[in-house]
DNA sequence: CTAATTCCTCAAGCAAACTTGAGGTCAAGC
DNA sequence: GCTTGACCTCAAGTTTGCTTGAGGAATTAG
């Protein structure tokens, strides 16, 4: 098929829609930094396409847990209108293959812990592998707070 | 090895300290009903050291983004404080193992796109797995929802 | 007996990630 | 030529998951 109309930049409500999320989250993303937008003459909002690779980027990485802080970190390593090129995938990359392995793996060992608890019944938590704090889970930061930068 | 001095149940500050949150956050879990305690005389609360293991399992939760809300309802599955049947778990466990599975996968594919990524440069949503829109990501055309949230 | 420690309750505060609302601009369709 | 709708800004509100603080009681160490 011959290419759709398919613009390269896009209105603030076209990349809601295109992104699934609401116009005031991207206002907002925008705000913290996480995407980027020339205007019209009129001041409105124009994006470029590849901006919705970004809020994608950062719906996922929100859906596991990942901060918006951290999430910016890590895109700020990537150029946000132009072409992304091996090196600047490779850097942001790298800073969050080992994030992610993690996450997995603590997903991994939670679903694997209920399958296992199912016939033995281990309530210990010296031999629960689910809860061990000198492995990952502690590792995270033995306290609750997620919402503070203060762990270290 | 012998018995060692791990009595059967706790103060709120040995269950802070053994499952590595503040004492408030067990008071708030409590509150929220996650977590079960009785008093003693002089209305201190006391844990049955299984609490540790709901603890645990809502921290993990928490840390891959699954709501308290959701962590209640899965744990109302599990008797509180009496020992937890191969039946409890498989209950419970089932609603989750699905869950689980499915942010593994979300969480693989974002690790496998930058893997992926740091070769190819593919900058276009049209062939970019991880936002692509005939996937599960935008199925439903203009809404990438089901690919964030809707897991019906 | 006193001091330190640990506990209690309840209300208020806070940070993250948004959403909602008020008030206003701009281009287009009828 | 006016109304509709998409957009703008900025401030305030909301939800979740806690933390902090005030004010007070009971337990434990010296």
């Amino acid at each position: 098929m011959a290419t759709k109309a398919v613009p390269n930049d896009l209105s603030v409500g076209e990349m809601a829609k295109r992104a699934g999320v609401a116009v005031s989250t991207l206002h907002y993303y925008e705000a913290e930094g996480l995407i980027e937008s020339w205007r019209t003459p009129a001041n409105h909002r124009r994006y470029d396409r590849r901006q919705l690779r970004r809020v994608a980027i950062i719906r996922v990485a929100l859906q596991v847990g990942i901060p918006l802080r951290e999430v910016r970190e890590m895109l700020s390593g990537l150029p946000s209108g132009r072409a992304v090129t091996a090196a600047d995938w490779a850097k942001a990359g790298a800073i969050w293959q080992d994030r992610l392995r993690r996450r997995i793996a603590l997903l991994e060992r939670l679903a694997g812990q209920m399958d296992h608890c199912i016939g033995c019944g281990c309530l210990s938590l010296e031999n629960c592998p689910l809860y061990n704090r000198n492995d990952a889970l502690g590792a995270e930061g033995p306290g609750a707070r997620r919402w503070e930068e203060a762990q270290d």
